[in-house]
Parts: structure tokens; C-alpha cells; sequence
DNA sequence: ATGAAAGCGCTAACAT
DNA sequence: ATGTTAGCGCTTTCAT
């Protein structure tokens, strides 16, 4: 219950130890020649003083920081989460520790913690986002690697790390091909995303290679549960025939499923049903079980931090836009229809 | 363009204005005795080189990091995150920087966590969770002071943040009597969760409160949709007369709507029905519109952070629990009943 | 096998 | 008004 006031240094532990500063640094990093016997006593007295060598000598002297910014431009929201989990399985093993920050959107509040970062001297710096649309570069000249995740740079030097959207898209098309459905419809976010644009483009240019086309143009509508309510209203007046609809997020599909509950279209009988996201809650708690695709959000986080790593220990900071593959988690709703 | 191969010192500053290391300092930190035109071209030059002083240096001799831990044992869920930017709000102001770890729910990583923390010399700590539950102390003899927010310790000499379940229980009770209903039935999360108890308990006292009684026992299940669906199945079997249903999560809630929905009974003109977390997507993707509880989290963060604050400021070090008011968020689905 | 001393980047006293 | 110096806690030569 003894609470320490300060922190114990090393000269204290030699004091103790009755041996010299010196001595004792090397008796604890196991460096140099000294007795067997020195080395247990230094570590004992280290071990009963609770001495934690500090982190900030170490670094000026080391001339490195272990530690790296992230930048979150999410408000830590649901696509920055994984990521960051991802970020931290790869980086954390590393003794790497990560400064936090969450910019709110806020340009000016971003410049300042970069700022703040550098002066920390981090390492390297990692921005996640949640949107695939290029946004202005924290900084094209700084003094560390920086690489973009679930996000991406307008800057052709910056190096970012994204979904691959056009192949969710696909995967979802060939599944449901493959399942025995043809008139597919397509439910999705606001034209203005990209990622709305890739994830239905992916899935006509599966289907063209199959010969056929989608039931209908995709509908951009919004990224909510009410919306998929709606635009499965227009999709069934418009293609009564459509045996399986595929949708931009999960929340779409949570109100396309209602609708279809309502119109008495049975899922996945009548009609399957495919979200994207994987966001758990969502797809688990649809009735029934929703199919989706999964971002591999974590997978991006890792690659990004692996990225990072390697920039930091001097292989060339890589530039461009890697796409990470998206997965299918298939559930009841898209179940093949056993006719 | 140019890429700074290394962070620029303050010896080359002062080179390259032609003053000393000290003068550089006072010019750059406004202390001191100097020339007006001695501060700005040292500015200058600081700034054209791209000058940031060295936060470990500096922290080196000031005896302070200005930093704090936030460890997460909720792998920065739905409920850490929220408390998360509370706590960011209430320290970037402050300049005080945040580490971030999660320990995937293991006491070893956590363990090891808070070493490394400590090894960074975070001037505090605030470990987030998901559970009021106490779990065991990351430390009582810790150097620096610890809080934790939105979980709970069970040692007696260590300080908690948690929501006040109680009276968000006792909140919706009321705002239901208020709305005119009086039948009120409950269907909940698994019985040894205290979160789940102590709601229960907080809407039967205020029932009491009224010389009433709720609608039967609580129904205790699962944090579940589906739990949600069955529970509710069960109520209506039960008490077929029940006017409102207080759910204890805004998942359970879409389950609950979902069944009343099948059986006949609208939202809110025959059953008033009110969530707990206030989980944005899920409340208002629900058709109609869930009213529910916000546990504040963002408040309980800053609250957290406050209080680690103030102990890092040389306050006597808080014990014991605090709890959080809940507020009650009104949608349309317990809109009062005009009969 | 151990000790002494220099120095990482910076600030704050003390000299000039 | 400016320069010089000591020292924060540590590691790493280089002496002994």
C-alpha cells in the first residue's frame, strides 16, 4: 500500500545496490562483464525499489521514441475502431505505444495535433477515416512516415491503405449467382460515396460477365434503415421479379428486410437479401441472419501499421493506394433457394 | 517538398540565428531579457526551419510528460469510445496527450500495459470498460493516480465513474406515468449483470414510488434482438394488458417492437416502448423512433478525466463510486397517448 | 569486473 | 541583453 511519490531512478538503485550508476544500467540490460552474483543483486534491488527505467531518458539518448500518433478523423466511430485494433496488434507487439487523437472533423484542431505529434517525436503517424474519397494530406513534408487507413490522400506521395469496395461488390454478385438468383437489385448509400459507386459498379460488371443484368439501375438513396424501407418499396413496384436484393450497408438492408417482411416476401425463399459492413449487431439481430460483407477493417489497420514499420525502419515510404480484399460472411439471409 | 531527415534542435536555431542555446530558448519561450529584434529573428528562424522543441527533453527536466494512459478493457467497444472523446476533451485542452492501449481482456496484456505506462511516465491513468461490475484493481500502489470510468474496482481506496443506472431506471418509470401509461411491463439483459438489475430496481421504486406495481416480474435474457423478440412474446403471453415496455438496451427494444409489431399492437398508440444507451443507429432506425436512455458516457469520460486531473494537480486522491446522471432522450416511441 | 565521464535536447540559474 | 554552465535519467565509451 506504500505510495510512491517519485518515480525511482537508476542512481537510486545503484545507491542501494552499493554499486555505480553504470554498473547498474548494464547489470539491467544485460550488457557488458559482470559478476553473476552483481547482476542478481542490482536486478533484486531494481525489482524491490519497483524501478521502471524511464522511457524519456532512454528516447533522447536513443534518439527514438517508440511511439507513433493516430489520427482519427472518425470521432473513433465504428470504421476507426477495428483499425485501430488492428493498428495495435501490429504495432503493440513492437513495444511501439500510440498517442491518440481525434480531430472531430475539425481541420484546424488536426494541424495542431500533428503538431503536437512531432513534437512528441513520434516515429510515424497513421490517420484513419471513414470514407474512401480523397481528403487534403496532413502534410506532404514532414519529417515522418504518415500512411492513411480507411481513408485516403489527395497527395499522390501519401500512401493509403482501403477497402476494396469493387470486389465486395463482385463477391456479392458471384455469391448470389452462384446461389441460383438472377434478377438482383441494389439498394445503396448516396451517390456522392465512393464507396457506394465502387461497391454497385463491382457488382454490374460481375453480372455483365455472367451475361445479365441488374434488376434496375442501383438506387443511391442515404446510409439508414429508413431509406433501405423505402428504396425496396421502389425496387419491388418497379421489378416485382427481383429474387434477390443486395445492399450498400447493413442499415439498408435492416429496412429493405422489413419491407420485404411486409410485402410478404419471405427471406431468403422469395427474395435474398445481402448487406455490407459485417457490422455486427446489425446483421446478427436482422431477421434472419444477415449475409454480408466484411471490410477486414482490422487487416487494414495491420497492413497500414505494417507499412509504417517498415517506413520507419528506413525501407522507402511507399506511396499509392492499396486495397485490402473484403470477405463474405454468409448467414441465413441469403441461404440458396432449394428449388 | 524537402524531407526533413531530422528534427531540427534548438543548438542549430541558435546557430543559425547567431545567438546561444540560451537565448534561443528564452526568445522561443518568451522568458527573460531580450531585444525585440533578438525574439522575432529567432522566431523567424525557428520557424522557417521547421523548429519544434523536444517534448521528451523538455519533459526530461520539467519532471513531467504531460500524458496520461487510457487503457481499455472494452476493446475500444461502444461504450469506451464515447467515454473516450470525453476524456480527450476534458485533457487536449490541457495539453496533456493520451496513450492508448486495450487489453482484449486479458489481465496479463493489461498487466503488462500498465508497465509500459508507467516505464512512459504517464502522469495518470483511466481504465474504461464496458461492465459497472468492480473488477480487480489494475494496481493500488500504483506512482500516479488512477480512475476508472464506466467500470468499476473492487478496491475501496480506488475511484470510479459509472452511469447511474438506478436513475435511469427511475427516468423512464416516470416519463411513462407521465405519458399516461400504467401498465408497465420489463425486459432486460442477463440477471448478473448489475447494470441490468439495478434498472430493474430503479423503475420499480419509481413505481412504488406511485402505489404501483410493474407489469409482472422483470424478464430477464440476453443483450439480444432475438432475446428481445422472445421476451416480449412472453409479456404479451403474460400480461396481454400491458400500455408500455421498458426495455433495458435499445437492441432488446427492436426485438420487443418487432414482436408488437407482428401481434398487433402499435408503437406507441397501444404500447408505449423506451431503450436504454441511446445507440443512435439502432434507436432512430427503429420504426418508429426509439425513445431511450443516454448514459452520458461522454460526460462520465470528462468527469473521469477531471477528477485524474485534479490528482495529477496535487488534490488528495478520490475514492469510492460517482455516478453519472442518465438522460432521457424522447422520440416518437413513447409519444403520449392522446386517449 | 567495476567506475568515471560524456552527452542526448532542453531550461534555468548564474555570469558577464 | 546575451552567454555560459549545470543537470534532468539514462547508456555507452573509456579508464582503471
Amino acid at each position: 500500500m506504500s505510495e510512491q511519490v517519485a518515480a525511482v531512478t537508476i542512481r537510486e538503485v545503484a545507491a542501494a545496490a552499493g554499486v555505480s550508476i553504470g554498473t547498474a544500467s548494464k547489470a539491467l540490460n544485460g550488457r557488458g562483464k559482470l559478476r553473476e552474483e552483481t547482476r542478481a543483486r542490482v536486478a533484486a534491488v531494481a525489482e524491490e525499489l519497483g524501478f521502471r527505467p524511464n522511457a524519456m531518458a532512454r528516447g533522447l539518448l536513443s534518439g527514438r521514441t517508440y511511439t507513433v500518433g493516430l489520427v482519427s478523423c472518425d470521432s473513433f466511430g465504428r470504421f476507426s475502431i477495428p483499425v485501430m485494433l488492428g493498428v495495435e496488434d501490429a504495432l503493440g507487439a513492437g513495444q511501439i505505444s500510440v498517442f491518440m487523437c481525434d480531430t472531430r472533423d475539425d481541420p484546424i484542431r488536426e494541424q495542431h495535433y500533428v503538431e503536437r505529434l512531432l513534437a512528441r517525436r513520434v516515429e510515424g503517424i497513421i490517420v484513419t477515416g471513414r470514407r474512401t474519397e480523397p481528403r487534403p494530406s496532413i502534410g506532404t513534408d514532414l519529417p515522418v512516415p504518415v500512411v492513411y487507413a480507411m481513408t485516403r490522400s489527395t497527395s499522390d506521395s501519401d500512401f493509403s491503405v482501403i477497402p476494396d469496395d469493387l470486389g465486395g461488390g463482385a463477391l456479392v454478385a458471384r455469391h448470389l449467382l452462384a446461389t441460383g438468383r438472377s434478377r438482383i437489385g441494389h439498394v445503396t448509400g448516396p451517390r456522392r460515396f465512393e464507396a457506394a459507386r465502387r461497391r454497385a459498379e463491382g457488382m454490374s460488371s460481375a453480372l455483365a460477365q455472367a451475361g445479365l443484368r441488374s434488376a434496375g439501375e442501383p438506387l443511391f438513396g442515404e446510409w439508414s434503415e429508413e431509406w433501405g424501407r423505402q428504396g425496396a418499396d421502389i425496387l419491388l413496384r418497379a421489378h416485382p421479379e427481383v429474387d434477390a436484393i443486395f445492399c450498400g450497408s447493413d442499415q439498408i438492408a435492416r429496412g429493405v428486410c422489413e419491407t420485404l417482411r411486409d410485402r410478404g416476401r419471405r427471406v431468403p425463399d422469395d427474395v435474398a437479401l445481402v448487406g455490407f459492413d459485417n457490422w455486427e449487431p446489425m446483421a446478427t439481430g436482422c431477421r434472419p441472419p444477415l449475409t454480408t460483407v466484411d471490410m477486414s477493417l482490422g487487416e487494414i489497420g495491420r497492413v497500414a501499421a505494417e507499412h509504417l514499420l517498415g517506413a520507419i525502419g528506413g525501407a522507402p515510404r511507399p506511396s499509392g493506394v492499396l486495397t485490402v480484399p473484403c470477405g463474405l460472411v454468409l448467414r441465413e439471409s441469403s441461404r440458396a433457394n432449394p428449388t
